[in-house]
DNA sequence: GTGAAAGCGCTAACAA
DNA sequence: TTGTTAGCGCTTTCAC
């Protein structure tokens, strides 16, 4: 692989003459200009990304913490990865996955080695060590989610009162009152995982200032615990007529448990999960759902972090998104007695 | 941000005896490796990778290369992308996330910056162009998939003709003649990506030898794509008993397409799907499935990148998983007539 | 407009 | 065992 000084050589000009025809923060004449990028085009010249690097130190390398699987936190979508990526090659800047194992500490070390320009914080705990970490140490990051404190901080993330207020009273117009709402696992919440949290206080709001009971319960992201979760829910709550979903991994079995129940749904019962549309259409029937905007989520993170970096933005920013609710075929009129 | 140098001053210890501390290339009296330890807590020092990458030539960081969606190609699971990511990190190894826009140019750029140390490549084309151009530059890196022309290159995959064994051999147990194949979009299949292709030769191949007719066709990755798809499918061959799918998003759609002809599954109708068993109990019913090993494929792939790139492992490694079935509610004894 | 040379923070060859 | 030093390939300051 050639290097800049065979490039310089080639072309009969100095070294530094190449490296300012590459950046342009430097004129040079035409004339060299033509002759470095032949050379270029002979040699096949590609410039070394880590020589640069290290000079420069700046890497356009961003990474996205990614909450590992043994950690018990749910996986992140698809869709909100492949935005990241792809929002992130688009401005130049490569994404890294990084799964910490060790928490904190990982995250620490990694900052400090100089490879990362800025870090993308998913999973957002209501007080994250993570996070006062990384404000401590003045290290660029944007946080998909946000916590209790956020001061000088930049994040996206749903508004899950507003979330779960256009879920509750779309069921409310359908003449729903008795409405339960079903979370992730309760491992989430003692972590204060800022979205459950918010969801299940979204949820006992509006309900309250609609005078009627917040009745809540959680499962496990599989077939199986829907299904029981839901049996339970049921037994315990037999005048039910609407249930509100925030993990769509649990609807089979919640599916399952009403049809045994001989609840059919949307004639009987009505269902609404807080997902992604894709999810929300793999159900028989489909889910009426408030869309989880994971792509927009993932694209505005990575820009807003990018800003920062670029020092094109020195105010932290903060957005919450109100989701849309898109009407399939599981949500009807009540009409249980 | 410490450097090796203050570390070594601190230490009262030359520059380098610090390095070969850290590295134990060269042995270090005792006496001076304890100072180095504490000048290394006092200071918090961190050792900057970049800088070591320059001097190595080593940067442990792996890319994978992910089909971007533009390409009309179908996102990964997350299973996997979770795999390659946590083997990758237990193995000291980074994961840079690469949607390539412009495929094989870019590529080749990449792996010239010297950022990577090596590439894995995911849906693999039978003649695929990002094959030769790596293989032709002697650039390290492993594919999942395989293509026609495999020689002196790595790979683990699946088994699609074992996967369609399997599949078919089930229904036919159960009584059921009439099996149609529904494999994913047809851009994929002009691609000549390895799987799609190998899907429906597998499938031909087992129908044929047990002298039945092979019905195939295809959808987009949506539920109204898998809806109308069936249909056809259930206009054209009105006798058809039981449905082979490569997509599990299409379900939906198939599901619902049945339930309007009346044919209730598995009591009518068997439905059995290549895929992921998280997806597959994702349906009503429950999917009967041949389990496509998402987190296997991306730890031994990782693992057979990595053991090249630190030249364990010379010559390819091949590997072609077979998949078990995992019986579920989707199908059931012929009934029809 | 251009060139020479001093870094960036490491590794590893060479010398002792 | 240890120290000195020449790279790795680039950016950028200083000098002309």
């Amino acid at each position: 692989m050639p290097t800049m000084a065979e490039i310089a050589k080639r072309a009969g000009v100095a070294l530094s003459t190449v490296s300012y025809a590459l950046s342009g923060k430097r004129p040079v004449s035409e004339e060299a200009k033509k002759r470095i990028q032949q050379a270029i085009k002979d040699l096949e010249y590609q410039p070394n990304t880590l020589a640069r690097a290290l000079a420069t130190k700046k890497t356009k390398i961003i990474a996205l913490l990614y909450p590992s699987s043994v950690s018990g936190l749910s996986a992140p979508q698809i869709e909100f990865l492949t935005s990241v990526a792809e929002t992130a090659t688009r401005k130049g800047y490569a994404t890294l996955l990084w799964t910490s194992l060790h928490e904190d500490q990982e995250i620490l070390h990694m900052t400090q080695q100089g490879f990362i320009d800025g870090v993308l914080l998913m999973e957002i705990a209501l007080h994250d060590p993570r996070v006062a970490m990384l404000k401590a140490r003045h290290y660029p990051f944007t946080m998909i989610g946000h916590g209790t404190d956020n001061d000088g901080l930049s994040f996206v993330d749903l508004d899950f009162h507003s979330a779960l207020q256009t879920s509750v009273e779309y069921l409310l117009t359908l003449g729903h009152t008795n409405i339960a709402l079903m979370t992730h696992s309760l491992t989430l919440l003692h972590k204060e995982i800022g979205h459950i949290v918010r969801t299940k206080e979204g949820f006992a709001k509006v309900m309250h200032a609609h005078q009627l009971q917040d009745i809540t319960c959680s499962s496990e992201s599989s077939e199986e615990a829907g299904y029981l979760a839901t049996k339970t829910l049921l037994a315990e709550h037999p005048t039910l007529s609407a249930l509100i979903l925030t993990d769509p991994w649990v609807s089979g079995g919640v599916l399952r448990a009403l049809s045994e129940r001989n609840l059919k749904v949307p004639d009987h019962f009505s269902l609404l999960a807080i997902t992604s549309p894709r999810l929300a259409e793999m159900t028989t029937p489909t889910l009426t759902s408030v869309d989880f905007p994971y792509v927009e989520m993932g694209r505005i993170g990575v820009e807003m972090l990018i800003h920062t970096l670029e020092g094109q933005q020195k105010k932290p920013q903060q957005l919450l998104l109100k989701p849309a609710l898109t009407v399939r075929r599981s949500t009807g009129p009540h009409t249980r007695n």
